[in-house]
DNA sequence: GAATTAATTGAACGTACGTTTTATTAATTG
DNA sequence: CAATTAATAAAACGTACGTTCAATTAATTC
């Protein structure tokens, strides 16, 4: 056999990046041979190569795609207007409502850096800071502003990016716990842990915070 | 060749375990094979399996060590007196100075635990839920004792154990941050986030603070 | 100082890996 | 409907993997 019959380069495209951010997040990238991801598209080990050239470029696209969505999400979320508080209500919610809906992919952003050749590695560097330097510029401003009370913005923005990832390690959608619920007591952990000054702000923030279905 | 001169099987194994560390945490557990772990310890790759019977025997060796070695330096600097806060106080310190010291261990109990047999993590798992339950009784008794205001203490805990533990992906001993400002930073974040009641909690805890250079 | 035990080498085994090559069939184009 | 392009299969290549086995030497014991 050769070209199967109903067969389409998109949508197998599609089928390798879903099946190999399935994969890779579940037994890590070395362990994930070829053969198992072209089992699992249903499709020989050869086609792949149509579509990716080495395993390494893989990893590295479904990565890439993973920031730039990051990226992306942050760019269509972030307010045009209000203060620092707002400001870091929006990125804590959008942050936490992006990496629940994609665990998957996050943690092969997340685990899989080293196994990407130097190049590849700081491209995918770039992005995470460009993402960060969001956060950081959000609690300087809030610090110069005396929103915040911040002892050292580039440790707080770790801190505070540790803290929401994290997430999604214990958190399972369908237990006790809602998105909702958890987005809710990780914004007001955040606000605590950057001074916030007043109650008024971090009311005002947390009623004005919508969060995705 | 076969037995060389001043061999010692105690050293061999004790090399063995820290090359491992070291490669796994560098590169991965899976991208890292027996002969290049043999050739890191300067024998040949038979000799590994004197010490270690298999590949996984010796992940699994390295991370319950691990694992027990954080529950042995909490127990020993648990303080036997002394309210939440101090009690917070004491984890959140001990935590952190242990893993700035073993960068490369905890990378390998975090990252590896999917190589782990279903047995094995389990083992592995069982541990780490009993040093989680230490920090989550301290925050019970502050919340209970009105010293904490806490939303929901597991959700709490993950939270604070995310945070304290993010601090090996970013920190290197060697730069602008030191040891010591890092924890006091990260000590205050963290009773921030619990809602330490008075200021005289915490004035205490960060008594002696200051910033950094 | 012979016998025994500890520590290691050297070579090999079977398997599975990432990838390439060639052939073949389906869909599209003129 | 012939020619071309797109999408795949089938088979193979060379390599590297975890592990085993037998032989060999160093240290220890009696």
């Amino acid at each position: 056999m050769a070209r199967t019959a109903g067969s389409d380069g998109e949508r197998t495209e599609a089928a390798i990046r879903e099946a190999a951010v399935d994969l890779i997040a579940r037994h890590g990238y070395e362990a994930v041979t070829m053969r198992q991801l072209a089992a699992r598209v249903g499709v020989q080990p050869a086609a792949l190569y149509r579509y990716f050239p080495t395993k390494e470029e893989l990893l590295f696209t479904l990565m890439r795609a993973h920031m730039e969505a990051l990226l992306g999400a942050w760019n269509d979320a972030r307010p045009s207007s209000g203060d620092a508080a707002e400001r870091l209500s929006a990125f804590v919610a959008n942050h936490i409502a992006f990496h629940i809906e994609r665990r998957s992919q996050t943690h092969v952003s997340n685990m899989e850096l080293r196994s990407l050749s130097p190049e590849r590695l700081t491209i995918i560097l770039r992005l995470r800071t460009s993402y960060e330097k969001e956060l950081r510029a959000i609690l300087r401003e809030g610090a110069e502003s005396g929103v915040f009370d911040i002892d050292d913005i580039g440790l707080t923005a770790m801190a505070i990016i540790q803290m929401i990832t994290g997430v999604i390690v214990w958190f399972r959608p369908d237990e006790r716990l809602s998105v909702e619920g958890v987005t809710r007591t990780y914004l007001s952990m955040t606000m605590r842990l950057v001074g916030a000054s007043t109650k008024r702000e971090i009311h005002h923030v947390q009623a004005g915070t919508r969060l995705r279905a």
